[in-house]
DNA sequence: GTCTATAATGGGATAGAC
DNA sequence: GTCTATCCCATTATAGAC
């Protein structure tokens, strides 16, 4: 009998996570094409191919569902960027984290618009977070970024702005990519225009930091 | 008769005239503040210190009334922005241009927010404006920048993505000052802090330019 | 031109059958 | 766990008295 309770728990647990994974796809995509608030729970059910009250089962609220799709890309901001490492030098780590946050944007561009929108409305969410991972994980790079500049590897940079540089130079090929397209008249973003994002915040980096190209 | 009349007309004319200011002004800040679409006629309606049904007296519609909004704040960004001059040569009209960017982002940052929030949401009324009037102002500077470096005064550079570049880390400053703060450990912006910003966006630009600073 | 009261709609959330 | 029907509330917009 325990056996047999197990196995449904278990058919009961994959069906959760398996639905809530659809779910929260599909309130990701929702929300980066029609705003957070103009998004409706109906709108995530159809995308999801499931009926409205389901959304309401697997997530109390659309406020739950919205962090939930938040927690999932504040996971991934945090993993897809590595960190610096004094040994690898500043040019090798500026130019990976360059790449690394234009293929984001590239990759993710929901997520990215997700973010900027929970961002700019300043949900207490994400404020939080920020607070919590970002001031830290800056410091930490901050201090590589110094000792570099001690030992003559490269031009001494206000970090803080460094930093909201890059990260508004990368995303906003993301966050506005309305805006780029119209801009590079092109209908969608191709590879070669992230490449030329890339190679371009790289020299102007590269040029502010004294660092040979 | 008629000159009693002209009189009426013209006081009416112009109370019409100041609750439209009252009226654009209070719903400029409540869209910055609570998002395009949570922003209900009644938040416009309290802030502006009048009752719901004059709002819609005013302006037929809430999307009136934001495309109202966006057009004044349309007007603005045209109007700020001064144009590159050939004769004044790269440095002198960069440093005009980061600078003014810079304090646009300090003095306007409710009509920054809404600007995004409208680009982000792709509405069309933005977007329209983007393909008839920025489009034509980049091809301009990018003519006026292509002669400075036939003429050895700057480097080659590509036009595009600087402007792209350039538009995204001075309005960063404004349309995402919730995370600025949090990272400059600041409670509210200060002009030292938007001095750094310039400066840095300054050295940087020069730099890939190749402009002696 | 101003304002109260209300119509009309749409959306979040849930009860309860299956 | 799924889904239909429904409740209830907030919101846009307007009618109509002043």
């Amino acid at each position: 009998m325990s056996e047999e309770k197990r196995a449904k728990d278990q058919l009961k647990a994959h069906i959760r996570a398996q639905n809530e994974k659809l779910i929260l796809e599909a309130a990701e995509r929702v929300f980066a094409r029609q705003g957070l608030t103009k998004t409706t729970t109906q709108m995530i059910a159809d995308e999801a191919g499931l009926p409205k009250a389901n959304i309401h089962y697997y997530f109390r609220s659309k406020k739950d569902l919205l962090e939930a799709v938040l927690g999932r890309i504040l996971a991934l901001w945090l993993n897809s960027v590595s960190q610096f490492k004094y040994e690898d030098g500043p040019k090798a780590c500026l130019t990976r984290y360059i790449s690394e946050k234009i293929e984001q944007s590239q990759n993710h561009v929901n997520a990215s618009k997700v973010f900027a929108m929970a961002l700019i409305g300043e949900e207490p969410y994400v404020l939080e977070y920020l607070r919590e991972y970002f001031v830290g994980e800056l410091k930490k790079e901050s201090e590589t970024i110094e000792r570099w500049v001690e030992d003559g590897l490269m031009k001494p940079v206000p970090v803080e702005h460094l930093f909201i540089s890059l990260w508004a130079m990368t995303q906003t090929y993301a966050d506005f990519d309305a805006q780029v397209k119209i801009l590079l008249r092109t209908p969608e973003l191709d590879d070669e225009m992230y490449d030329d994002a890339k190679s371009f915040i790289k020299r102007m980096v590269f040029a502010v930091c004294g660092i040979d190209d």
